[in-house]
DNA sequence: ATCGTTTGCGCAAACGATTGCGGAAAATAC
DNA sequence: GTATTTTCCGCAATCGTTTGCGCAAACGAT
């Protein structure tokens, strides 16, 4: 015999399948004797629920899906690790989604989720979208959504970040107290929010300081090898910056290479700060000096966030969270 | 109206839902002119199966499980990449559950999987699991597994894993090529299979080149920061190895950490080996010499064994595969 | 014209669990 | 002793899709 179902146990004990149902869930119509019978033969076939057949009678998934660029080395596993532990927590489980920065792919995904039924999305958008139709339209009646890190603001979204702007302009200020003077800003993928606010607040900074004019130390690189390929020109240049502030891990890393190739002290010939996840600034030698843009700390606000959003406990509409960022000094500036 | 049905558009056009089902899927029953009205009606109502039912029915999930200890930084990132690269190709989705190294949790994943009828399952065991009955009794009658990576061999299953007695025997060979003698040797936990093969090879390559008696060089560590401890007392020793080697980056990263603090040189005063996926090496300054091991390389070859026996491709009974490593000469040693 | 075959579609059961409703038996009330 | 309530369980429909079977009508062959 395969797997035992409630029809089983309902035969072998000659009643009906809807008192076996109840009886497994105590509800109160059924006597006690009854359940305990019901239970114990329940128990001795070893009957497990078929939770496919539930899902699907009441439409709903238990699944909550989570839509990334890609699985990198740095920020997203943080994340995936903390969604994954509180998914489980909450009697879920997670779904993974690659769109690796693809639009299309993304569209794909979102078909996906739909069809899968998911009780509940998580997203970080890939740097080619520029709305997010492709969400609202067709899922969020349904399906709580929350984006976070890579996002768009629109009002109708509930959405985690930091405050980029601030983490930049905190990391520029370190630089300034410091006394770094002709400080270099390299950027991940234009069309990303992040990276605009990022250098804006960069800018913002720079100004304040009366430092703008060393604005030519700045590029923006979508890789970890454009990012080591470009820094690497950069030092070949006549004029070199004496600090460099990179807005991620992949970004750093590449600069890293580049200076380390290039044979460069770090901070005497060039001071490094960058905004990270946590872990690689560790690893290098000196010890990387970086805003703590911790993705353990997103991945647990989101889907925090979401099961509010799914068990309608959120009563404010604007659900647009904001994240603390901080400063861990080490030294490489 | 909700979400269209079937029964919506059979109603529609007074046909039998049947009918539908078949057209829809074009089905030889079924006559040219009737597929064409309802694939038409179809498109403009904008029928979306519900693959809910559909899985349930047959009996199906469209899941793939993916069971790891827990998502690091270094090699599973590239694991799930890869798989979910792939999982997708075919048509599937990949659900990822972590056991944080604890058997218990395992145990909890494994019925998981089975309530969630799996199609089939990947699974890196936890360090503290010394049998696979928890999987093997209760679900793979119906679900093919492939275990990867920290395994426990038996003739019953399906295994990719690299051949880490090799692996070690690689990179200590190198450095008594370079003339190192003293030879430290850092290792995960030690009831893993794979802590055991690395250091299996460690040791004879030792005896081979006649190195043995630095052998007290040696310790485990479970953890980042344990491995840091442990070789920074180690350093303060009167007698110190010339090059030291990690059976993994998390060690490696604690290993470098306490390098650093020390202030030694690599590789004059102290040369580095390690197994590696193939990142962290490369942010490292010196650059460090390892044997690559792919954990995409790794998920790839996994998941696409399980399509195979998912698809009952495989014809040998012994699906015990071994990936190749190879040696990337850096700048450590 | 008769018989056999093919074509095209409907009927109804099935997957496993849930749930509103109804109703017989038991318990309580008067 | 009758009326009313409570207790306890069964009946049957339902979720959306699939599929074996049956059966008319149309077609072809002799």
């Amino acid at each position: 015999m395969g797997r035992i179902t409630i029809k089983d146990i309902a035969k072998l004990l000659e009643v009906n399948p809807s008192t076996v149902s109840r009886a497994l869930k105590d509800h109160p119509d059924i006597s006690v004797s009854m359940k305990e019978k019901i239970q114990q033969v329940a128990k001795d076939l070893g009957y497990q629920p078929n939770y496919q057949a539930i899902r699907f009678r009441q439409n709903k998934s238990g699944l909550i899906g989570l839509i990334i660029p890609e699985m990198g080395m740095f920020f997203f596993p943080a994340v995936v690790k903390a969604i994954e532990e509180i998914v489980k927590k909450n009697g879920y489980n997670l779904i993974i989604l690659q769109s690796n920065d693809l639009l299309e792919k993304e569209k794909e995904n979102a078909l996906v989720c739909q069809n899968f039924g998911l009780d509940g999305l998580l997203v970080c958008l890939s740097k080619e979208t520029m709305d997010v139709g492709h969400f609202t339209e067709t899922i969020q009646r349904k399906m709580p959504i929350v984006f976070f890190d890579k996002v768009i603001q629109q009002k109708e979204c509930s959405t985690v970040v930091i405050n980029d702007e601030l983490a930049a302009i905190t990391a520029i200020n370190h630089l300034a107290r410091k006394g770094y003077k002709k400080i270099s800003g390299i950027f991940g993928n234009q069309n990303l929010e992040i990276t605009q606010s990022r250098k804006k607040g960069f800018l913002k900074a720079l100004t304040k300081h009366r430092l703008l004019h060393y604005g030519e130390f700045c590029f923006h690189a979508d890789t970890l090898e454009e990012s080591k390929r470009k820094f690497a020109e950069l030092l070949e240049q006549s004029v070199l910056p004496d600090a460099v502030f990179t807005m991620t891990d992949q970004t750093l890393a590449g600069v890293i290479q580049a200076i380390y190739e290039k044979g460069l002290s770090i901070p005497e010939e060039l001071a490094v700060i960058c905004i990270s996840n946590g872990n690689l600034p560790y690893y290098l030698n000196p010890q990387i000096t970086h805003i703590r843009h911790s993705g353990y700390a997103v991945g647990k606000t989101a889907v925090e966030l979401l099961f509010d959003l799914m068990n309608d406990k959120v009563v404010v509409s604007n659900n647009q969270l904001e994240l603390e960022t901080f400063l861990v000094e080490l030294d490489s500036c």
